[in-house]
DNA sequence: GATACATGGTATGTAATACAAGGTATTGGT
DNA sequence: ACCAATACCTTGTATTACATACCATGTATC
């Protein structure tokens, strides 16, 4: 697909991701290689400077953790301003929508 | 609204209209200040370069138009390779909301 | 000893939009 | 006759997100 589509969108994606727990980058991308690979895949020189966009914002943090074999990794949680962000998103999305439908026909955008 | 968000997204929103019938550059403007003003406003600067755009890629064509007063301007119209691209975007559109769907829940994108 | 996977990172380019400014021509009000 | 507003088109520069491509390192596996 278009990757300009998702510019915008992209972040809210891997919040929401975030938002139901927190994961390593390499689990994000893992995740959405299983449940939207037929829309999208981020390489990570996508995913990575995403996040660090994200953290920047304040809607995600991370810390590094530590593992049983002593290796570390790093792992990134939402916060309260992430979840925001994204219930904001979804109120541009609909009006979006709207205007597509606008100016499309109401047929446009069911599915 | 985020602005970010209309990238890739805008296009369409144009072709849409010249899909209804031509018009030129201001008349796109009134137009979609007329019924998507809730949503955005575009200045001229942004609207013009964005023809000139989907003009180079044969998107739509335009032609100068005489008027009765001996002015000129200049009339767009929407191309089949343009109309094209309007159903290519309705299935992108699609796919990114199943993908929000997806990951953000069942609730999600409804109206 | 090669190959693949797990995991994180950087550097550079591109393309769409924002913003700001400028320009001409007509119309209408005072 | 003048000023303001509206109709219409153009150009230039800045921002920003995402793509591409590459690097590093360690561990498991064949």
């Amino acid at each position: 697909m278009d990757r300009q589509l998702l510019k915008g969108h992209l972040p809210v994606i891997i919040l929401g991701l975030l938002a139901e727990e927190p994961r390593h980058g390499y689990a994000i991308a893992e995740e959405l290689k299983r449940r939207c690979s037929s829309a999208f895949e981020l390489g990570e020189g996508t995913l990575y400077p995403l996040l660090y966009r994200l953290e920047d914002k304040g809607q995600i943090k991370s810390k590094w953790v530590r593992l049983t074999n002593g290796k570390e990794r790093r792992v990134y949680q939402i916060t309260p301003a992430g979840k925001r962000t994204i219930a904001a998103h979804q109120k541009d999305w609909n009006r979006l929508a709207e205007a597509f439908r606008n100016i499309l026909g109401e047929e446009w955008a069911k599915a």
